[in-house]
DNA sequence: CATCAGGGCCCTG
DNA sequence: CAGGGCCCTGAT
């Protein structure tokens, strides 16, 4: 599909703002929808059904923000509907979010201090609740390799490539697509399992049960109650949607086994530390900014890993 | 060649 | 609440 369309917007963040560090995130594993290079994010969005092509280019500083998005679409677009994805755009990215008392509270952090000097204004990368369960369905009890392998196996089965702006990017099908596929065909595409999840996900989106924005309202507990809900999502999951998809900065109380040996290392100098004290420790340095401040840490880590190898990280990351 | 665990979760007892 | 089963894949 071309989008040979395109119209501009200029968006605002809240100062500061950290571009790179808000639109690649090194630790997330590569997929089909995203490109980025320094400056400059490409990505797709659906929007009720149109499938829109998003370039997002910084056009400010970290003290003086300003990003240009260019939406690319294959017909013409209202006013309205580009104001539309502007606030998807900007709710996703969380860029109109008040960081200055985390930023008070990093700054008097010994350990932290440096790792706000890089990425002060970071905000995290969430995305449409659909498309991200989808990313956290594959992600369960695999490896990176074949997280990739199922997602890249789907995009081509079910979404479309859309070319614009010299890319080509899938943008994700729309739910009713895997609600109507036969549970076979899922299970052709090597995802195993997942299948009956990925069925069962796409069924309650497609028939509304679903609704990113009246999510979006709730306190922490009963959003999390909501997301317990939805098959497939379990303690993992739910942490990862609580905190990238609806920036909860303080969502932070289950740790995976491999990130539990990297706030080890990070956090307390040693191989492994329980969970339990890794937890109590994040508490007590961060409070109610203990998953933004350990997501700066866990990002930081991996930058330094795309400029050199960190030997003690390599062994915990399987491919 | 076989076995096993991996960036979980559901379901059963 | 504990533990078995689940798809595939690469490592051993």
């Amino acid at each position: 599909m071309i989008l040979d369309r395109s119209y501009g917007l200029e968006l605002q963040p809240s100062a500061p703002f950290h571009f790179d560090g808000t639109f690649h995130k090194p630790s997330h594993f590569p997929s089909g929808d995203i490109a980025w290079q320094p400056g400059t994010l490409w990505t797709t969005r659906r929007i009720a059904n149109d499938l829109l092509g998003l370039k997002l280019e910084n056009t400010g500083t970290v003290d003086s923000p300003c990003v240009r998005l260019t939406i690319f679409a294959s017909h013409s677009l209202s006013a309205g509907e580009m104001a539309a994805v502007g606030d998807e755009v900007a709710s996703d990215y969380d860029l109109y979010a008040d960081l200055s008392s985390f930023d008070d509270l990093l700054g008097r952090d010994e350990l932290m201090r440096p790792v706000l000097g890089r990425w002060r204004g970071m905000r995290t990368m969430g995305g449409p609740l659909y498309e991200s369960l989808v990313i956290c369905v594959v992600l369960q009890n695999a490896t990176v390799r074949r997280s990739v392998q199922m997602l890249d196996n789907l995009f081509r089965a079910y979404g479309d490539l859309l070319h614009f702006d010299g890319q080509a990017l899938y943008g994700f099908w729309p739910p009713q697509a895997l609600d109507a596929a036969p549970e076979e065909a899922l299970r052709a595409l090597k995802v195993g399992y997942r299948a009956k999840s990925l069925k069962r996900i796409s069924g309650q989106f497609a028939r509304g049960e679903c609704d990113d924005s009246a999510l979006r309202c709730l306190p922490n507990d009963e959003l999390k109650r909501a997301l317990l809900k939805i098959y497939g999502v379990g303690p993992a999951t739910v942490w990862y949607l609580m905190f990238e998809v609806f920036h909860r900065n303080d969502a932070f109380d289950h740790i995976s086994p491999w990130e539990q040996k990297i706030y080890s290392r990070l956090l307390f100098d040693q191989e492994l530390v329980p969970a339990e004290q890794v937890l109590t420790e994040v508490e007590r340095r961060w409070g109610r900014w203990k998953m933004l401040a350990a997501h700066y840490l866990f990002e930081d880590l991996f930058w330094r890993r795309t400029h050199a190898p960190v030997p003690w990280l390599e062994e915990l990351i399987r491919l």
